[in-house]
DNA sequence: GTGGTCTAGACCACG
DNA sequence: GTGGTCTAGACCACA
């Protein structure tokens, strides 16, 4: 269900948060649906509990996550959090195809590669 | 000419490297142009001379920028590395896109926020 | 496992780099290997943690190193960075070569210097 | 006669020696020849004298060019400076097909390679 | 304990 | 004055 990588420059807690934020965010995590205890996962990837527990709580301080002591975190109603997590993702977007734009690249180009990208994508839901 | 973000999470020699970056690969500061001394970027942003020169190292290593040691630091002729800047950036930007597909964002969407970046920038000539 | 040599006009940071390039690509650390800790080879060799660091941080861009914060230094797997070190060596060799028979050497006095050096080597598997 | 590239990492004073040394230990100037003076090197690369100097000094202690004070600087004998030379050269290439062994180049390859560099070049004199 | 960043201050080679 | 190297010492995030 998820995939450490080691060489990645992220942390350990940052790699375990953002594919979380994805699974929830997408939907593959239903709203209210549990996820896998702070122990088990601990024990599934072999890493310390410190560390999953760390990106728990960075998840439900980031409104993705809610915990009920003593029966576990389960994934938070999206709503207003994928609209502001789009929006974020837009921004990024956004500055990188300033910088492009100012490095030479036409707008057309740019329009077709969004084309390119976002159409041959399979749909995920 | 460069600004500094104490409140950014990278580094700071990081986001002077991404600066300068910027500057030469844009044509900013011309080709074979002089960059400000190590000494004298270092007294301007208040910060110690090693981190501005481990940026400068780094440009250099990454070939925007030579260095002539007794006679300054100046942009490197921009052929390839711009185009490889280029490339590196439509990857990052595909990435995202990619992640706002899954968020259920549509192509018809995400080619229309394409064209209002790329339409409505200035030309930088 | 490393010796510097204090009348070389190369740089303590090079000399390090170079070694322990020696030593991942030829196998000698192999692939996922610890390296030894920057502090642990600083104090071994008696200079300054930062020093190593700037070796290690050469050799991680180049690609020979991946490093994990809290964790270590591990030599990276090699594969094409081997191919492109002896294309790199041998250019090198052959810009030698050429000073060599502009000064009078004859093929046939090179290509048996090279017999004898490549033959009298020692397997290293 | 002599070029000079401020973007080598090499200092100008140490691309001069190279090159004039190169002239000297080639025969393209002949023992006892006049080497040019140091004020119209100087200008004509359009640089400091004291540069032109430096050269010409490590040149001197290196035995390939003896000054006469009052009417310049001559290409020395070339004898033993010749095989000195071809020595420190050869010992050069010794050590980076060493090395290329111990990447996994075999001998074969490496005399093949010798021989297409040496046997290919035009002769120079 | 590990890698990573930053500072302060020094010395060197170069032009 | 310029870039380049090195030291000493400090603090941080990470596991």
């Amino acid at each position: 269900m998820i995939s450490l990588n080691y060489r990645d420059s992220r942390p350990i807690y940052e790699q375990i948060r953002d594919e979380l934020r994805k699974l929830v965010v997408s939907g593959a995590i239903a709203a209210d649906e549990k996820l896998p205890s702070v122990r088990a996962l601990a024990a599934q990837l072999a890493i310390n509990p410190n560390t999953i527990q760390r990106a728990y709580n960075q998840l439900e301080s980031e409104g993705y996550v809610y915990s009920v002591p003593g029966k576990g975190s389960f994934a938070a109603v999206m709503d207003d959090a994928v609209a502001a997590r789009k929006k974020e993702l837009l921004e990024q977007v956004g500055e990188l195809l300033r910088e492009l734009r100012s490095l030479g690249a036409t707008a057309e180009e740019l329009v077709a590669f969004t084309q390119a990208v976002t159409g041959k994508e399979e749909r995920h839901d």
